[in-house]
DNA sequence: GATATTAATCGTAATATTGCAATGAACAAA
DNA sequence: TTTGTTCATTGCAATATTACGATTAATATC
């Protein structure tokens, strides 16, 4: 079927993986990369500093936006990228917990 | 097409989107934290646990396994699974540096 | 041996994701 | 107004992922 039955997991548990899969994609890491190492950019940097065609990094940046990882500002005919701060500190605070979570009890057996 | 050019980018950036996928499914995260919360831990519980058919969750912890973040022995007629804890913190100190990474410029745009 | 239990594997269907050529929309400069 | 620039959108093809019924493999129990 390959619909993933979100309804019957907790939110904490959808939130989780859905900022994962922004993450999911090497293109996504090297976009939200670059721009944490640039004051501003612009989709055309970022179609020559990664390889892959316009469109396909404007999909890219279409979905970060979306999860509100980034937002962009209408420049001339340029358009400005960045980190949305807030969000991006929102996500870690979902994902920390997860990812920095202890294991409880220690069976024999593995 | 459809075929991620892992290639274009850098090692780094391919381990972080490649454990960030692991995450990327909410059933991975529930077995996850199920296997963090207890102690010893077989499929057929996991099938209960969550609601999705034995195969499935089979081959969710396949996926989990190929990772390295968790393992499994076989316990007589049941298979033992858990959080493999060594590679757990090699996957946080690859994905942690890259969650709190801060901005170095700010500019007046965004 | 026969039967039951547990989990992996196979096969298949449905949906999602990735990537790009072609096109369009908005705006600046000539 | 025409031309060029920049980025979004559309449409499509290829691959990946998700899910599960059916089956298999392995082991325990009778």
């Amino acid at each position: 079927m390959g619909l993933t039955k979100s309804e019957i997991f907790t939110d904490q548990q959808n939130e989780i993986s859905t900022f994962a899969k922004a993450f999911a994609h090497p293109a996504r890491v090297a976009i939200l990369q670059h721009l944490f190492n640039i004051d501003t950019c612009v989709c055309g940097d970022l179609v020559n500093e990664i390889g892959l065609a316009q469109p396909t990094i404007s999909q890219h940046l279409k979905e970060l936006k979306q999860l509100g990882l980034i937002k962009g500002n209408i420049e001339g005919t340029s358009v400005c990228y960045c980190i949305n701060k807030e969000n991006w500190a929102q996500m870690k605070d979902i994902l920390s917990p997860f990812l920095n979570q202890d294991i409880i009890k220690k069976a024999t057996c593995c």
